[in-house]
DNA sequence: ACCTGAACACCGTTCAAGT
DNA sequence: ACCTGAACACCGTTCAAGT
């Protein structure tokens, strides 16, 4: 065939993001390959190379859409409440599962870098996280608020594997909501007792 | 060559995952292959489909072995002390890092049965975190006492996640240790309140 | 400048053929 | 009965050659 020119750089761009999002929501990250992606857009291999560095660059662009509506879907919720927050969390960790897989699950070769614009992302989440919990500095030094934040969230981020996959519970899966509910409830009143 | 019989079923079995235990080891999980165990071995490839099923088989052998050894540091631990078992854990999954990996990381094919023998090297797993907390049962009913180890053993876990990668705090990688303490102090100050 | 097509170095899995 | 070797259907990545 030889030369397109059919699309601009970014129509590429945007062409493979969504021809590589649709096999992860659909088939999982694991089942995205560059030779997949070349075909549902109708070029080569070789094209995907000249807009992306690898598969692994694609797999940030891909996490970095779903950080964006992760963090929507947080901000749509009560953003005072952590407990609703933790539910709208939860929520989204089961109707993306997928990219929410590919997101936090992954594991990026050591020496990837990531993009500039990436870490902020990450940070605006956690900014959500820490202002529903701004009540705890009143009660708390700086230094324990920031620490309670990151044990708030990272147990909540345990119960959310923990309930999405079989890992330890094939038998009696707990709901979700009611072990949120006795995380959130205990800590907070061991915390501000 | 042909046929060798210089080792048994047993012999190449345990042949197998040694060496695929190596390679979780070094490189981990992502870098094992069917081929590179026949290699390291010294036969083809096909004399590994006469002993397992297929790779993911050898993955749950190997996932077999790592909770083996991960009930064997919690066991060796002062298994009275919920904190004692946490701390032992975090030290489990620093040093195992990779076996910790395709322990609780690796998604399996929804399609593959479990042999009869793993769920109860789980559940004994769960035994040990459930015994530690077992004065839990007088103050709370045997309901809750359930829900709350799996709120405890899961908001562990995530932290170890957390302090493991560099998932959500590229910055500022707080002291699991601290993390720990600080969940479970708080958690069942707020339980037994 | 952009894209192709073929190549390179890998995969997991199967199975007829050999001993 | 056990193992090989080749085949099949895939991979990610590179790059000379075409337009």
């Amino acid at each position: 065939m030889a030369r397109r020119g059919d699309h601009t750089f970014e129509e590429l761009s945007s062409m493979i993001l969504n021809a590589a999002y649709e096999i992860l929501e659909t088939e999982g990250f694991q089942k995205i390959s560059t030779r997949k992606i070349a075909t549902k857009i109708g070029y080569t291999v070789g094209t995907l190379y000249n807009v992306f560095q690898n598969l692994e660059d694609i797999f940030i662009h891909l996490n970095a859409r779903t950080l964006d509506s992760l963090i929507k879907s947080l901000s749509e919720s009560d953003v005072t409440s952590i407990k609703s927050l933790a539910y709208a969390y939860v929520k989204f960790s089961q109707e993306s599962f997928n990219a929410w897989s590919l997101l936090f699950e992954y594991q990026f070769d050591d020496k990837t870098q990531f993009p500039r614009w990436y870490q902020p992302k990450v940070d605006s989440l956690l900014g959500i996280v820490a202002n529903s919990l701004k009540d705890l500095s009143g009660k708390c030094s700086p230094e324990k608020t920031k620490e309670s934040i990151i044990v708030i969230w990272s147990s909540i981020h345990g119960i959310c594997i923990l309930s999405n996959r079989g890992k330890l519970n094939k038998t009696g899966a707990s709901d979700p909501k009611s072990l949120i509910d006795n995380l959130i409830d205990n800590y907070l009143k061991g915390l501000l007792a």
